[in-house]
RNA sequence: CGCGGGGUGGAGCAGUCAGGUAGCUCGCCGGGCUCAUAACCCGGAGGUCGCAGGUUCAAAUCCUGCCCCCGCUACCA
């Protein structure tokens, strides 16, 4: 079985932020997961370039359009590092193995009959790259942007989405869990439902974008171009082979809450038309708020959450995004939840757990423990945290699996307080049980370190290192009596220092 | 009839799909421990789960109606 994830594609045009971080970290870590447990998996995120805005823009600037892009997709491609995110490939529609597998695409559907001509007449929102309704104005202007959308009376190319609301239903009637969560299930279904309208997929007048393959005056819109961009990635991110066979249809996407319609409703039926399987899975999540972006906002210089990677670390953002706020609802978090999170739980639970277990066994035992007795309980709790993991990730709840863990953490840290291994150690004849106990701590911390891997790749290891242990992360290693004998546990360097609270104003 | 999200102890949330002792983190009060990053552990106070009906042996959870808050207005996942 194959996991293929990917995210949506960045508007070159935008700024990167949290927001984008957010649904970036969450699919590492969706990745990471599934290959703890030994899923062939297959991760990609990339930039959507061809609106015509970056057009404007670059000629603006006086820049040739590709120019100006290949500049600004840097800033895309540092997104994914900062939170250390490990994308298998990182597509840019303007690529040119991207602009082939559309055109393809596109007259694929339109050999089957699917597109035809007519004439659109329109407002169109330039800042939207889409039409808009009457009805969707405020004031004759586009609510999103502020500005007067313009009348376009343009021939085009129309997909007949309108043919495809059957089949979408009967999609969406035989798999319930096409789109998660439910809610969005509904909302996708019930928009369907409500009757689906032929959109036009060519632009005309336009010298930026994908020349449509049969009337190279018109180039293709650039929503449909961008949700091919799943598909083609697959036929040329690997030099002389084609990934498809391994990873479609187990596709899965991840996307926000705004762009739904697109995904859920749009994307499957070009699929259709193309003669492709739609995609295994959607994930609609939420928003990571911030309660203090107003705070920030009139400050004029907003410390973004990203740049508290810089101060925290990648994992310690990774870990807050995902903890702070269950994932798939929307939540808010500030910048004192980072740092409150970053010491109360990381600092102080996990942190300090290592080091006080890292610090009794140099100190009792130099350094050296090995397996006795089974402690049934712990073996318990971990078989019953590796079951429970699959089934979090099965349903996207990042937030709850996350829960599972801490969970374990606290009894470890309950354990010690139980044992009192300071009071075992005062007393030869309890030598057997101090062993046990010291056993049972690394192992579980051990554990733990595994089970955490997927959100905090960075520390991880240096658990796994502190503990004298292999980096073996393999989801089967969540689980009592793994640790073998072990020599050279010497007392472990803070993994998560304390932090002087960052200012706003800074 | 605009769409969507939400109202659970002081704060932030989980639990609602598959009804059955109201849970977590923080804060507050008190206690314990001393291995550890002044960390850790235990106990306590504090909630008629927005309101009103209904179904049921049993409702935060299902049904009906109502009230209130938030986003849709800079960027956008």
């Amino acid at each position: 079985m194959s996991f293929y994830l990917t995210t949506p594609i960045y508007y070159v045009n935008a700024t990167p932020h949290i927001g984008h971080a957010y649904t970036t970290i969450a699919a590492d870590v969706l990745v990471r997961h599934y290959r703890q447990r030994g899923q062939e998996t297959f991760f990609l995120t990339g930039t959507d370039e061809n609106a015509s805005k970056v057009y404007r823009v670059a000629e603006e600037q006086g820049l040739d359009p590709k120019t100006y892009v290949d500049e600004i997709v840097e800033h895309w491609r540092e997104l994914p590092r900062k939170v250390n995110a490990h994308a298998d490939f990182f597509i840019r529609t303007t690529d040119e193995g991207h602009k082939r597998f559309v055109q393809e695409f596109l007259q694929r559907i339109y050999d089957a009959g699917d597109i035809y001509q007519d004439v659109y007449s329109g407002l169109y929102c330039v800042g939207c790259e889409e039409f808009k309704s009457e009805a969707d104005l405020v004031d004759g202007l586009c609510p999103e942007h502020g500005i007067a959308p313009e009348r376009i009376e343009e021939k085009n190319y129309f997909f007949r989405l309108s043919a495809y609301q059957d089949k979408l239903l009967e999609l969406y009637d035989a798999r319930p869990d096409f789109v998660l969560p439910a809610h969005r299930y509904n909302e996708a279904r019930s928009f369907i439902e409500g009757g689906l309208e032929d959109f036009s997929v060519s632009r005309a007048g336009q010298p930026w974008g994908i020349p449509i393959p049969w009337d190279e005056a018109q180039v293709t819109y650039v929503w449909v171009d961008a949700l091919i961009n799943y598909l083609s990635a697959l036929s040329y991110a690997r030099d002389g082979e084609d990934l498809r066979g391994r990873f479609w249809p187990h596709a899965h996407h991840l996307l926000g809450k705004d762009i739904l319609r697109f995904h859920c409703i749009y994307w499957p039926a070009l699929l259709f038309a193309a003669g492709y399987e739609v995609p295994q899975q959607l994930f609609v999540h939420g928003w990571l708020l911030l309660d203090d972006r107003k705070i920030s906002k009139s400050l004029g210089n907003a410390i973004d959450p990203l740049d508290l990677v810089d101060v925290y670390g990648a994992d310690a953002v990774r870990f807050w995004a995902l903890r702070s706020v269950s994932f798939g609802q929307d939540g808010t978090a500030s910048l004192d939840s980072l740092h409150e999170r970053y010491e109360r739980e990381l600092a102080n639970d996990l942190g300090n757990l290592v080091s006080r277990t890292t610090a009794m066994i140099s100190r009792y035992r130099e350094g050296r423990v090995e397996p006795g007795e089974a402690n049934e309980e712990l073996a318990g709790l971990l078989d019953a945290l590796r079951v429970r993991l699959v089934e979090r990730f099965d349903a996207y709840d990042l937030t709850g699996a996350l829960e599972d863990v801490w969970e374990i953490v606290r009894w470890l840290n309950r354990h010690v307080e139980a044992t009192a291994p300071w009071q075992l150690a005062k007393n030869e004849a309890q030598a057997t049980e101090l062993d046990r106990v010291l056993y049972d701590l690394v192992d579980g911390v051990r554990a733990v370190a595994v089970a955490l891997a997927p959100y905090l790749p960075k520390t991880t290891p240096l658990i796994l290192g502190a503990l004298g242990q292999p980096l073996e992360l393999e989801l089967a290693r969540v689980a009592a009596g793994v640790t073998p004998e072990t020599e050279g546990i010497a007392p472990a360097a803070p993994l998560f220092p304390r932090v002087d609270l960052p200012t706003a104003a800074a």
